[in-house]
RNA sequence: GGCCUCGUAGCUCAGUGGAUAGAGCAGCAGCCUUCUAAGCUGCGGGUCAUAGGUUCGAAUCCUAUCGGGGUCACCA
């Protein structure tokens, strides 16, 4: 990469003219901006302290030993403070022979040992899975790949709060008032079954808060003591003891559920490498706040209960164990990040949750600690945004949450009118008919998220995520598929995609910034994976998909009767397909061959 | 109230201390007998919330103020 290569040659320059030792933060690469003559520029003005000379000559001075000891420098010119350098052609030339045919360009080979273990998802069982949940498993899912192409050996792993108050709630509201329904008998799919009696729950529920405040009881008092509430946590006290019915209704009622994620997983395209249940690990971590007691680090009170003081940290006390002796959330996060170190001894230990809970994050890292875990410091907490609705946000309350299944469902309905109307689909059969809508219809859905800077909150607009048009993931689908439109009819012209060895070939100003989009990929790559960004590589995929149509649109490629030109036309254009796919291919996309 | 976070074009968003702050959408005007018009080109649109500060240089860093959101449970 010639970044690379100016970086060392810089230092180089600064000690032989300057005789300084230059840091590597001073030099500043960045990509010449279009209105300028050159490549890559060098900003000087970090030097002119250094050189004790106005910026103009300091980058003079660079420039000119640049051009002497580097054979990619061709030329370079001077503004104000930026050196911009003009890279050799033949540097460019021997990237693109080099590259253009590379099946996984942009992705690093080689493998750390210790793997970067990312959770994701992990969803409650007790209803389906809605928008929140999407651009959870979408950043989780993307997130995954970015880092595998970084490097990083990478486990996802899903964490499914299968137990407690919640799932008890359906679990008698189905008692009550299910009559035995099924999803078989009432063809609901198993996750919208169980939530609908989540729903009915809370009706029921509110109608006996609602009486019991009638009669005179103040409303948080009622919401305690309204019998439905005192029965669900009734059932989980059965459900802890073991109680035959209740453990083998809950098992019934999940597992209806499990059946209604992995097809919603499926259809959205998302995939664990290992997941866990809590019900299985919601004991773990009292072992460790008990060494922690013994340890005196946390503070056991006269009820029992087990506390840690934080006001050191700028955080408060936080509660550990119960005076029961039960866990709370946080208990059971500080045995799951035990048991995923020693487990897997991962490099990082990545949590895609929303960011409601950076709270407990900070207190999870600081209690383990105090505990005397160094590889606290490896959690990360990948907090995301808030998904807001244009009414406001989404309270599942209030009937407002957008579901995940029927949001793929108007996706890919949209998708459909839209090819028909289009008259898009007239040669394909049924199931390349039904494939491209999916495709399309996912590939909108999942652009629209993806490309907001996973920090941020954001907006989901219904009308504009069905749009295909601008800065959308059909957009940079329609690149692709119109690239591998060209390349067919290329092969089937009999033209021959590869470049010529004559060295007078010059580039077109609209093939150098293709060509100079494709070489950054690799960078963008590493960004994306450094600032655990989906978003960095959105944003790049739709810039290289909209410098291609530039170049589609201004150049004939197999109409160009310079076989040289055509032959590095159709480089190009096979290099960026690919480009478009892998970066496609970070963000969990798919492109279509045709559409 | 304490702490965290965000505020950039009518709307949705890029912009990691560097050049004259950019896209898309929406609006207006053009481009299909020529490789896919889900495309391309042009036009208009900005007190980067406000006020100070640091710096050769600030949308970006610091402080304060205003406005939005989050959080501060023997909930998860």
């Amino acid at each position: 990469m010639i970044e690379h290569i100016l970086t060392v040659k810089v230092t180089e320059a600064v000690k032989a003219l300057y005789q300084h030792d230059a840091d590597l933060s001073q030099i500043q690469l960045q990509n010449t901006r279009k209105e300028f003559d050159g490549d890559i520029t060098l900003v000087v003005f970090p030097f002119t302290k250094i050189s004790r000379k106005s910026p103009e000559a300091t980058a003079t001075e660079i420039g000119e030993y640049l051009s002497l000891n580097l054979a990619e420098v061709e030329s370079f010119n001077v503004i104000k403070g930026f050196l911009n350098i003009v890279v050799r052609k033949e540097y460019w030339l021997s990237f693109l022979s080099n590259n253009y045919l590379v099946e996984k360009f942009g992705f690093q080979d080689s493998r750390k040992k210790q793997p970067v273990v990312v959770e994701y998802s992990s969803p409650n069982t007790n209803k389906p899975l809605h928008l929140g949940h999407i651009r959870n498993n979408l950043l989780g899912f993307s997130l995954s790949r970015i880092l595998q192409a970084a490097g990083h050996e990478v486990v996802k792993v899903n964490l499914v709060n299968d137990r407690g108050i919640h799932i008890c709630k359906s679990m008698l509201a189905w008692q009550k008032w299910g009559n035995g329904e099924t999803p078989e008998s009432s063809g609901l799919k198993g996750d919208h079954l169980v939530g609908k009696y989540y729903v009915v729950f809370d009706k029921y529920f509110k109608e006996e808060v609602a009486n019991l405040v009638a009669e005179g009881m103040n409303a948080e008092e009622a919401s305690k003591k309204a019998p439905l509430i005192l029965e669900a946590q009734q059932i989980l006290q059965k459900w802890e003891a073991g109680d035959e019915d209740v453990i083998s209704l809950w098992k019934k009622m999940n597992g209806w559920v499990y059946e209604g994620f992995a097809i919603t997983y499926q259809t959205l395209g998302i995939e664990f490498d290992k997941t866990y249940y809590e019900s299985k690990t919601y004991l773990l971590g009292k072992e460790l706040v008990e060494k922690g007691v013994q340890q005196g680090v946390y503070i056991r009170r006269d009820d029992g209960s087990v506390w840690v003081d934080l006001n050191a940290e700028g955080l408060d006390e936080k509660l550990l164990l119960r005076s029961d002796g039960t866990s709370v959330y946080m208990t059971q996060d500080l045995g799951t990040a035990q048991q995923r170190y020693d487990e897997y001894n991962p490099e990082q230990l990545i949590y895609v949750v929303g960011n409601e809970q950076e709270y407990h994050f900070n207190v999870l890292k600081a209690v383990l600690k105090h505990l005397g875990c160094s590889w606290a410091e490896s959690i990360y907490h990948l907090s995301y945004g808030m998904v807001e609705l244009p009414a406001g946000k989404m309270k599942s309350r209030e009937g407002t949450v957008v579901d995940a299944d029927d949001l793929m469902q108007e996706m890919f309905d949209t998708s459909e009118a839209m090819a028909r109307e289009l008259g898009k689909i007239e040669t394909f059969d049924n199931d390349e008919a039904h494939n491209l809508y999916r495709t399309i219809g996912l590939g909108a859905l999942k652009y629209f998220i993806l490309k907001v800077d996973p920090k941020k909150n954001m907006m989901f607009n219904p009308a504009e995520s069905v749009d295909f048009n601008g800065n959308t993931g059909p957009f940079i689908q329609y690149t692709y598929a119109r690239i591998k439109s060209v390349l067919r009819k290329a092969e089937d012209a009999g033209f021959e995609i590869m470049l010529s060895e004559s060295k007078d070939t010059g580039f077109m100003p609209q093939e150098k910034e293709l060509l100079k989009k494709l070489h950054d990929f690799p960078i963008i790559v590493s960004q994306a994976a450094g600032m655990h960004s989906p978003a960095v590589i959105a944003n790049y995929a739709f810039e290289l998909a909209s410098e291609y149509n530039r170049f589609y649109h201004e150049l004939t490629i197999l109409k160009e009767e310079n076989i040289s030109s055509r032959g590095l036309r159709l480089s190009l254009s096979q290099f960026t397909s690919k480009v478009i796919s892998n970066s496609l291919w970070l963000l969990g996309i798919e492109v279509p061959e045709r559409m």
